[in-house]
DNA sequence: AACCTACCCAACCGCCTTCCT
DNA sequence: GAGGAAGGCGGTTGGGTAGGT
């Protein structure tokens, strides 16, 4: 039997190839090795036809705006799944997803590690750096099934007109909380993509725990963040104004939140000036939160 | 110009599932 | 039903390259 080649593919290999998926269609891949047609493994044939050779493949084409809201929206309902997410963006791989999300996920981890504070810094600091947190009481380890290790929280709430987004007024939801006093149905499919009208999603990554500083967050990997790890940098207002005053007792009991009522503080209060659609929360939050370090569109822009 | 760093992306690896005998 | 082969998928790696110093 002649040696299985590897590495990258060559103009000839991938005429071969093609020729072959074009006579039977992309299957029997192993038959091209076993014909002597290519010196490649069934599974590298394979490959090479779907992430690079398949007719309509975005090939060298960057994610657009929409493209990437559309993974990070699937990837908060789905989690990894690359291949699943991948059938909803025509033209892309579940490589190229998971390339995309990746890379994201580095640039994430770094701005997060640029903005750990100095290591003798105690930790009691991060709790005075958050004034408005809410008082809970000692709370048990979120029990984090399957499903809900696989994909972060998420939580729909409708959405007013206006918002605070004064940092010093912003509570922050601890997850523990959400998880123990709602009943979030993890064990039930999550809901359609689809926005309703005057609905907007919080999306809580789990690979995200600053939002959560003063408490344990599961990870991806397995493993707990302990909060003294967490790097904060609370003064990153793009970061959090998108949270209105929320606290855990408003979540409590039900996923479904009024937020208009609890954000009425006064001179903190602004209008926005912009009409704050689903969709515009959706094109702010999540997008820049991975990416907050680039310009903000003014709302001129919108 | 040389070096460093970050990023992108193609391809491989290992595990799991499905299919076939 | 058991076992092996093939296919599918997610995680990881390594090379190329662009941008910064």
């Amino acid at each position: 039997m002649s040696e299985i080649k590897k590495g990258p593919w060559k103009e000839e290999e991938d005429q071969v190839l093609i020729k072959h998926v074009k006579k039977y269609g992309p299957r029997d891949w192993s038959s091209i090795r076993s014909k002597g047609l290519l010196q490649r493994t069934g599974k590298s044939c394979r490959l090479r036809w779907v992430n690079k050779l398949r007719p309509n493949l975005k090939n060298g084409v960057k994610f657009s705006a929409e493209e990437e809201r559309t993974v990070i929206e699937l990837q908060a309902q789905f989690g990894n799944k690359w291949a699943r997410i991948a059938t909803y963006l025509p033209g892309r791989t579940d490589n190229d997803v998971k390339n995309f999300w990746s890379s994201r996920q580095k640039r994430l981890a770094k701005i997060l590690r640029n903005s750990v504070p100095q290591p003798s810094k105690p930790q009691k600091s991060i709790s005075k750096e958050a004034p408005a947190l809410p008082k809970v009481p000692s709370l048990e380890e979120p029990k984090l099934n399957s499903s809900m290790e696989e994909r972060p929280l998420v939580v729909s709430q409708h959405c007013s007109s206006s918002y605070t987004n004064n940092f010093d007024t912003i509570n922050m939801v601890p997850l523990p909380e959400l998880v123990n006093s709602t009943s979030l149905p993890f064990d039930q499919e999550l809901p359609p993509l689809e926005f309703t009208p005057n609905e907007k999603r919080i999306c809580i990554w789990p690979q995200f725990p600053l939002l959560f500083p003063h408490i344990p967050v599961q990870t991806n990997f397995g493993q707990p963040l302990e909060h003294q790890e967490l790097p904060m940098k609370l003064e990153d207002n793009d970061l959090l104004d998108y949270f209105g005053q929320l606290s855990a007792s408003d979540i409590g009991g039900n996923v479904q939140v009024p937020l208009a009522p609890s954000c009425s503080s006064g001179q903190d209060q602004r209008e926005l000036e912009y009409p704050l659609t689903p969709d515009s929360f959706i094109d702010d939050f999540p997008l820049d939160m991975f990416d907050y370090i680039d310009p903000l569109q003014s709302p001129s822009g919108w």
